[in-house]
DNA sequence: CGCGACGTTGATTTGCCTCAACGATTGTGG
DNA sequence: CCACAATCGTTGAGGCAAATCAACGTCGCG
């Protein structure tokens, strides 16, 4: 395990001595993904956070008509899990794929809980994750119940244009909520 | 000052000692608003965050064409604000309005910021308070993006009875993304 | 009492979905 | 490496979801 991505994004928000680093590679798991593997399933249960060393992950929800719904696209120094499940060690709502082959460092929800006891600056780091996480999803939120598809397709190519190149016009769409034939009249 | 909400609040996630209660008391200020009256106006600095002691806040957002669009409603013991504006210290995106005669607890950013280093403990419980923010805005944004508007409304029912009952079918319908007019129609 | 905001209803227009078809990519097995 | 299948992006016809605009009765507030 390598894991630099991982450490210099933590320490974007908390300095972190050699020996926590240490406990902290100790508890992360690494694993490569190929592209297309599934990393979480929806239905079962939600046991681990990851982070992306390299690749791209989508999380996204499929209704009982067969409808997917992405909620998130995940990059290169992102975190992601469904985080619902998650915290509350439920069901996954979600499934995890992996858009490309990937290097993912996850760690489960126990030894994560252990860490913060073990680590208090990282419930720091957390805070300030999570803080910016909720404004993002509240800033999402309301592009989505005030503008229109055409603003909000074109936010979401100006906010995320890594992303835009990655992903297909068909998962743009259900990220944004609109059908894929509908999303490819508004490009014009 | 009471605020014998905002410790129990607190306190639902980690315990406080007497001292650290006082450090938080003194920081922390007493705000009796009435009905009507904004707390925040879109276009200000946003400079605290808001406890609720008693009553209820909305927040929202007006475009250039005046229709406003809900983020958030908040009933007692809730915490609320312009997330976005506060912890970027930007102008903010939202008004903040009392929907009732509510008594508010408020600290600003930069005696939040020093609260944190002088009471570590405090980041945990933002964090968990952050993370279950972001779970509760990721739903959100699911629901949005996959049900009907009928399924929405009967989740927003279902999921805030109490807030249900405070506001008017038009705040109801701004916070959906849709008229009065086709929420009174779906109703049936 | 009277004004203004609310909730509802109906007529019309617009946004967006559904379904089907097509060429262009992408991926896969022989 | 090629041939075939599958998926993608696009287009168009038709239908439904939701916005717009106007009208009207009700209610709360000044």
């Amino acid at each position: 395990m390598d894991g630099t991505k991982l450490f210099s994004n933590i320490q974007k928000h908390i300095t972190l001595e050699d020996l926590e680093k240490e406990w902290i590679r100790s508890i992360f798991e690494a694993r490569d993904v190929p592209k297309k593997q599934l990393v979480l399933e929806q239905g079962q249960l939600c046991r681990r956070l990851y982070f992306v060393e390299s690749g791209s992950l989508r999380a996204y929800n499929t209704n009982k008509q067969g409808k997917e719904s992405t909620l998130m696209f995940a990059v290169q120094d992102w975190w992601i899990t469904d985080m619902y499940a998650f915290v509350n060690q439920k069901q996954a709502l979600l499934s995890l794929k992996a858009l490309e082959d990937s290097l993912l460092f996850s760690v489960n929800f126990h030894d994560l809980e252990a860490l913060f006891f073990k680590i208090p600056k990282l419930e720091r780091f957390f805070r300030i994750l999570f803080q910016n996480a909720y404004v993002r999803e509240q800033l999402r939120v309301l592009d989505g119940i005030s503008l229109t598809t055409e603003e909000r397709y074109a936010r979401f190519v100006a906010k995320y244009p890594q992303i835009t190149q990655k992903v297909t016009q068909k998962q743009i769409a259900s990220y944004l909520g609109v059908t894929p034939e509908f999303l490819s009249s508004v490009k014009k």
